[in-house]
DNA sequence: AAATATGTATTAAGCCCTTAGTACACCTCT
DNA sequence: AGAGGTGTACTAAGGGCTTAATACATATTT
């Protein structure tokens, strides 16, 4: 468990959304037991309440589920883990289009864009902080 | 000027944002008069501070310049605003990478996504609110 | 039985952003 | 000279998020 936190959302957000991409991606696996709010807490250095609070909005939201007071495991329902990485996709593609659209970047040079970064991204994002 | 706001980012950025879109897309021209801080913040509703604040910071990156207490105006330097052009895109191109690579969504597919979503995305916009 | 770990809940404080109200110096226009 | 608009600055209050410190019931482990 490791997460890059930025600075401008909200801690909690952060942690949904890290969470919502190993769902989605497989890395979590249906009915996966998770860390407990305080394990979680201390591996990613925020406190427990925080962890809490993520953790509550993903039970809210079918994520994640609490058997009692066992810890908390991965859903295993199909349809929202689909849904999940529909989601996911559908947010990452909206917001590229709305972007380069308010600044005038044409369809195709967009697309190039894209195509030419995506490869060696990986490795170029390790200069970036913040 | 009308800018639609979003609940999550503080509006100061968002209205620098909103200016460097302006001015990468050369709807704000190099030189041009722009609102004073009391207009704007008559224009959106918000507060001078807010507005201030804004300018403030676009005067610190040198989006804009104040003579005296004239209006402020946008900047004449053709290489501040090519990079924010370039920055603006840069930043797109790089969260989109970004997202779809957490989520395991291969270049072809992520790239048949943006046009197939490109040209119909502005009147999709119309029922998206915050 | 005792200790430990779990989920859950509450209260308080601090920080950042926004809003609000005010103030001052400067310039332009009337 | 006076009025109004400009940039600029300051203090104060409120809200949302995070952190902090506890607290409690339950289940598991020792």
């Amino acid at each position: 468990m490791n997460i890059k936190f930025n600075n401008r959302d909200p801690v909690y957000i952060q942690v949904i959304r890290h969470f919502k991409e190993q769902i989605a991606t497989g890395r979590f696996e249906p009915g996966q037991e998770i860390p407990s709010r305080r394990e979680l807490a201390n591996q990613l250095k925020i406190n427990p309440n925080t962890a809490q609070r993520a953790y509550k909005e993903m039970e809210e939201q079918g994520l994640i589920y609490t058997e009692g007071n066992l810890p908390s495991r991965i859903t295993k329902d199909a349809s929202i883990i689909k849904a999940v990485r529909e989601e996911l996709i559908l947010e990452a593609v909206n917001s590229f289009i709305a972007s380069v659209q308010s600044i005038n970047v044409p369809l195709d040079e967009a697309l190039q864009l894209v195509k030419n970064n995506y490869e060696n991204f990986t490795v170029e994002q390790e200069d970036i902080h913040d």
